[in-house]
RNA sequence: GGCGACGUACCCAAGUGGUUAAGGGAAGGCUCUGCAAAAGCCUCAUUCGUCGGUUCGACUCCGACCGUCGCCUCCA
């Protein structure tokens, strides 16, 4: 199986052939950081953080590259009603960003290059499309002339003809030839804030929102790079006009793969504010869920369909999270590391006929049909399904006694792996800060009380309680157990012995 | 109006021109257990929005229709 990626710009299914063997250049649009994210941005930023792992997985030295549009009408108007300079103002939004990302588990893009870190870049790239002639100037703001620019609409396949040429746009801000035109440096206005004005050779002003995308994506990855993601409503006008800006300057193929992320809806309707049904990640944190199952729903779906967040299907995903990591549990007692007992019972009662070979067999099927679902335009959904089958199979096994402790091994590699290292809804080898139980807290203060009850005192209560059942003193036992549960610790009678874990 | 996505069991959802239509959740049953809980197993769509067409054969290809959602203005 080869690497294939639905491109938006043909609208099909393409094989991937980067432009550097075996390296990527990679290119996803990030925030503009006015505000907290919410869920169905984090989606798209879950789905590239999981696009970059399986490249890296198949051996693409990859460098993802995410812009923080720090500059806009949004962030001064936010700056403005906080009273704070711009940079202090989105420098906060920042923050909460990269706690949210890092809360869910999200691996750090290579590079986090910010707009106004790059207005000489912007500049540069606004004097060579002047020269090349794709620009002009209206009371002190430069435009972009989409007349000069043949490909226009090639991305978003929208016929722009239809829309009146010369048209007086019904914009009372700014004076343009044609309605389609956009503003690639604003000129600055009365009341906007000294701390979003920057003094160039285009004059005082701003630089207009697309630039930064166009000046960083290739500064930091070539005039021609491989991929370029977002989400749907990317395509137009924010792609379409990176696309304008940045061949209009180079004269070169700017991106060769299109990604477009579909939407996030809420019980099956765009999320909005003023409908009540927009979440953010602390909304979800507080009501309990774990960051594991959030990101677990998020990627359940695959990015080019409509993912309909609902609590019922948050509670199914922690369920099914749930179901992982009791395979990852009964594993690793397999695997013999939960004390003697347990190795003396298996001893006497299995004397496995270990699957050996055949069991190895088994786990690399799994993971090569795994990555048959992940190469194929990252088919997340289809990678669970064929992962979820593995772990049947390795749970019936394991109920057999087929399992020998090495196997036990192979299939904990196996689900660390995938379920760790690519789809990153399980702890994996490589620290991943995925908290592994809801809290309180938010993600960017980790005050870390009332997680840790004693182990040690746990370790206790169950001796006691082991010790009363003994004695088939049975309500002092009960006792013990929900003074544990009472402290979110739940106990589990095995046939090998008491085990614990928190309360989910 | 223009562009686009989608419609598979109670919910989410994969998938294929032709042997038994993945998987997860829920539900029911069973095993285990002092009782529980947890966990594991088993069961759970003769059928893939509707109607036509192509075909020896379609859920999968084509067309129409119905329905849901989105973009076309800022938007992940």
């Amino acid at each position: 199986m080869t690497l294939r990626l639905y491109n938006t710009m043909s609208r099909s299914l393409e094989e991937f052939r980067p432009v550097r063997p075996g390296k990527i250049g990679l290119y996803t649009c990030g925030p503009t950081v006015y505000n907290r994210v919410h869920i169905g941005n984090l989606r798209t930023f879950v789905w590239e953080d999981v696009m970059c792992r399986v490249f890296r997985a198949l051996s693409y030295e990859t460098t993802q590259v995410m812009n923080l549009t720090d500059i806009d009408d949004k962030t001064i108007r936010g700056a403005m009603a906080a009273g704070l300079p711009l940079r202090e103002f989105t420098d906060r939004h920042i923050a909460t960003f990269f706690a949210d990302l890092n809360a869910l588990g999200v691996v750090p893009a290579t590079l986090y290059p910010r707009a106004t870190d790059h207005i000489p870049e912007m500049v540069a790239l606004v004097k060579k499309l002047a020269a090349r002639g794709h620009t002009y100037e209206s009371d002190g703001s430069v435009w972009f002339r989409i007349a000069t620019f043949p490909g226009y609409g090639k991305l978003s396949k929208i016929d722009l003809s239809a829309v009146k040429r010369g048209a007086r746009v019904a914009d009372d801000e700014y004076d343009k030839e044609d309605v389609r035109d956009f503003a690639v440096w604003k000129v600055a206005k009365e009341g906007e804030p000294e701390s979003a004005t920057w003094t160039t050779e285009l004059g005082r002003g701003r630089p207009g929102w697309h630039l930064e995308c166009s000046a960083m994506s290739m500064k930091y990855l070539g005039e021609t790079f491989d991929i370029h993601t977002g989400a749907v409503d990317n395509i137009f006008p924010h792609h379409e006009n990176e696309i304008a800006q940045s061949e209009g300057a180079t004269g070169k193929p700017f991106v060769n793969f299109w990604l477009h992320a579909e939407h996030l809806l809420v019980d099956g309707e765009k999320m909005a504010k003023s409908k009540g049904n927009f979440y953010t990640l602390p909304d979800l944190l507080e009501k309990a869920f774990s960051p594991r199952a959030i990101r677990y729903l998020l990627v359940s779906v695959p990015y080019r369909m409509k993912l309909n967040f609902t609590f019922d299907g948050l509670k199914a995903a922690a369920s099914a999270v749930e179901r992982l990591e009791s395979l990852d549990l009964r594993l690793r007692e397999r695997e013999g590391r939960k004390g003697k007992e347990e190795e003396e019972i298996s001893l006497k009662v299995n004397a496995p006929e270990a699957a050996g070979g055949d069991f190895a067999e088994r786990v690399s099927a799994a993971h090569r049909a795994v990555f048959d679902s992940l190469e194929d335009d990252l088919n997340t959904a289809g990678a669970l399904g064929a992962l979820f089958s593995f772990v049947k199979a390795t749970n019936v096994d394991l109920e057999a006694g087929h399992l020998s402790p090495a196997d036990a091994t192979a299939a904990r590699g196996l689900l660390h792996e995938i379920a760790g290292n690519i789809l990153g809804i399980m702890p994996s080898d490589a620290a991943s800060g995925l908290a592994s139980s809801p809290s309180k807290k938010s993600p960017s203060e980790s005050s870390s009380e009332s997680r840790d009850v004693d182990e040690t005192w746990i370790d206790a209560r169950i001796a006691a309680r082991k010790a009363a059942k003994k004695t088939r003193d049975f309500k002092a036992a009960d006792a013990i157990r929900d003074e544990l549960l009472g402290r979110g610790i739940v106990l589990e009678d095995t046939p090998h012995g008491v085990r614990w874990k928190r309360k989910p």
